[in-house]
DNA sequence: GAGCACTGC
């Protein structure tokens, strides 16, 4: 393997030049005088606040956000602007007058980390002072809370009831460069919200990659023909301020020629590293639970064959789909003489910190999520991943001490061929959730709507029609009333919310509720290897003949007579850890029902209000059994497609003339995933206009 | 008889 060098940050300009000269330029030596705040017991943590390099650059930040209306910040990891810039503004007056200060963060767990550590670091009890909102926990405290930490989908929810977010002087969207659907939606609504707010400030926290991007977006008034700057002095034109990371240097390895096949890529290189390097535990990102267990697969057989080279591995896999005690072994702390070498889906490149990470092998793929709009159906692909990605992943082995990363992949391929950065989710997603978010906050021209990244307009018309035809768009596309307001409340996919709508003219609200929260909960079952026969097993006790949803009905009842017992759980093979999450989601959805008028209502028996209400929602998903099939091959009723009923579904074989599936998983066959019998004569009852054409289709 | 990268309201 041929050796070459790199420093975090020689491949990025720290400092963005703008043709317009609208942009700062600050050099380190532009450092703020420090802070006198030592109070006692606090000694401590304040040295290590003015440790952080984001500190040099505090007075600097307040000089920025005071006089620009935008000021977008580039931080690397561990420069410590998620906990810092806050309480910066807070100290600098911007949460006086009963107003706050709000930092969004892409995830719940980060929330929830940035909040705690920054009460910590003021000394206030969290909920006080410092607070955090996630969905289900609102942990801040009216007319006290100032620094007010959340996800951006919790902001984009509080819009609904405060379009101008008047309460809040300063708000900082983080990790921006990871480009979530929620965070473009904010960000456009945020540019929106200016023009009416101009005394509401704006950080953007992004990696360096994303900055001038963000720059560009933010820079709208000359167009407009606005004056440069207001009456108060403020700048609109958006300031870049870099701050530089606190990582050690990276030494980057390439192949000198493509590989093909990289899980034995993987392989070779984890021994020639176990071989060859010193101690120091080893992450190598894979692209799914395939890949990993094969790769573990065949360094376990080399364990057998050749002991001597392989002694001392610690081998462990980490992906989500990995029960929680598994999952956490990689978190424990490597004995000494061994080393642990974490074999990992893209979940260890944003979600999860691993810590004593020295050595990265990096395989230049992940599994990405594509939308087709002409078949509306997502699909999971194996993608080579971006130059941001690859910087990410081997930014992971320099968070101890410098470390090396082994890249899959020629140095020729990784300039020329990879692209700069990945593909926004919005433009790789079906849009339904993301168009009726915006309706519902007043905005109409959505094809006109000002995108940090456009969507496609093939997936924004597949979104337009499928709200029409669940009747919560009307002709003109605006929200109809009251089924589209309805909806539009439920935080859920628009066709979930559709039935749990429906339930209530079907008297079945109780049941249907139980079901949209089960399938918001990625599985309920218990599977692994070697347990498949049990597992299956314990389904059948749960099985229906009218399918899944009604399968997931049985297993509730059966838990709650239990007591919410976790050894039922255990004994049944149900995940007691998702069962929780469903009986949370359930009590939230029963609240937002009961404020949308819906009326609690429970069928006892009568599955088929339960089926017709699923029809309700989801009449657009129906199958019928080709008639002469022998292999249980459906086609759907809207587009031909050849789909086949999902091995986990308590139909599979039992293949029924009629079905209507939740969602589908595609891989070597679309399969269909949570599936429930229908009567096809129920479709033309649920969208008539939906299905007129298609009664050249014999219904019966 | 097969398998779902990762979030979020």
């Amino acid at each position: 393997m041929s050796l070459q060098f790199w420093k975090p940050g020689t491949e990025k300009p720290r400092i963005l030049e703008d043709e317009e000269g609208g942009v700062l330029f600050l050099s380190n030596s532009l450092s703020s005088s420090s802070s006198s705040s030592s109070g006692y017991g606090y000694a401590s943590i304040e040295k290590q606040r003015q440790r952080l390099p984001v500190y040099k650059y505090r007075n600097a930040i307040l000089y920025l956000v005071e006089s620009r209306a935008t000021t977008i910040i580039v931080g690397e990891t561990g420069s410590g602007k998620s906990t810092q810039i806050p309480q910066f503004l807070k100290e600098a007056g911007w949460a006086h007058g009963g107003r706050l200060i709000a930092c969004t963060q892409p995830r719940r767990l980060a929330v929830q980390a940035v909040a705690s550590r920054v009460a910590e670091e003021m000394g206030v009890q969290l909920g006080q002072e410092v607070g955090y909102t996630i969905r289900f926990e609102d942990v801040t405290k009216p007319d006290v809370t100032v620094l007010k930490f959340l996800t951006d989908g919790v902001l984009l929810r509080e819009m609904m009831d405060d379009p101008l977010l008047t309460k809040y002087s300063v708000i900082m969207v983080d990790e921006a460069h990871e480009r979530s659907i929620s965070t473009d939606i904010l960000l456009g609504l945020l540019k929106k919200i200016q023009r009416r707010r101009p005394e509401l400030r704006l950080i953007i926290a992004s990696a360096t990659v994303e900055a001038k991007a963000m720059s560009d977006f933010f820079r709208m008034r000359k167009k407009r023909r606005e004056p440069e700057s207001g009456d108060s002095g403020l700048q609109l034109e958006p300031a870049i301020l870099s701050v530089e990371g606190r990582g050690f240097s990276v030494q980057i390895n390439y192949v000198e020629e493509p590989v093909q096949d990289y899980v034995r890529a993987v392989v070779s290189t984890v021994l020639s590293i176990h071989e060859r390097e010193s101690t120091g535990d080893v992450l190598v990102f894979l692209t799914g639970q395939d890949d990993i267990d094969a790769a573990i697969q065949l360094l376990n057989e080399e364990v057998q064959t050749d002991g001597k080279r392989s002694s001392g591995l610690i081998l462990l896999p980490l992906y989500s789909g990995l029960p929680r005690a598994e999952q956490e072994l990689v978190f424990s702390p490597t004995p000494r003489g061994k080393r642990k070498v974490v074999i990992s889906t893209n979940i260890a490149e944003t979600s999860l910190t691993l810590e004593g990470i020295v050595y990265v092998v990096d395989s230049g793929f992940s599994k990405q999520r594509f939308y087709n709009p002409i078949s509306d159906i997502e699909n999971l692909v194996v993608a080579p991943i971006s130059r941001a990605s690859a910087r990410q992943r081997a930014g992971r082995a320099g968070r101890v001490r410098p470390g090396k990363c082994y890249r899959l992949y020629t140095e020729e391929y990784f300039l020329n061929q990879m692209s700069n950065d990945g593909i926004p989710e919005i433009q790789r997603s079906n849009l339904v959730s993301c168009v009726i978010q915006l309706k519902a906050l007043g905005i109409d021209n959505i094809l006109g709507f000002d995108w940090p990244a456009s969507p496609s307009p093939e997936a924004m018309i597949r979104a337009l029609e499928v709200l029409y035809s669940l009747g919560v768009l009307d002709d003109d596309a605006k929200l109809t009333s009251p089924t589209g307001f309805q909806v539009a409340e439920i935080p859920l996919d628009p066709m979930v919310a559709k039935m749990i709508i429906a339930s209530n003219q079907f008297g079945c609200s109780e049941e249907i509720i139980t079901i949209a929260a089960v399938l918001s909960i990625q599985s309920i079952w218990i599977s692994g290897r070697g347990i498949q026969k049990e597992s299956d097993e314990a389904k059948l006790r749960f099985a229906a003949a009218e399918g899944d949803h009604v399968t997931f009905l049985n297993v509730y009842k059966g838990f709650l007579q239990s007591g919410k017992s976790s050894q039922w759980c255990h004994k049944n093979y149900v995940n007691y850890q998702a069962m929780r999450k469903v009986i949370e989601v359930r009590e939230q959805l029963k609240r937002i029902a009961h404020r949308i008028g819906l009326v609690s209502k429970s069928c006892e028996s009568d599955l088929q209000a339960v089926r017709k209400a699923v029809t309700a929602g989801f009449f657009a998903n129906a199958c019928s059994l080709e008639a002469y099939s022998h292999n249980g091959m459906y086609k759907t009723l809207r587009g031909s497609q050849e789909v086949y009923i999902h091995p986990s579904s308590v139909l599979f074989r039992v293949n029924p003339k009629w079905v209507i599936y939740n969602s589908l998983v595609s891989t070597d066959r679309q399969y269909m995933r949570n599936v429930i019998t229908v009567d096809p004569s129920w479709l033309l009852e649920a969208a008539p206009h939906f299905y007129q054409l298609q009664q050249s289709i014999s219904l019966h």
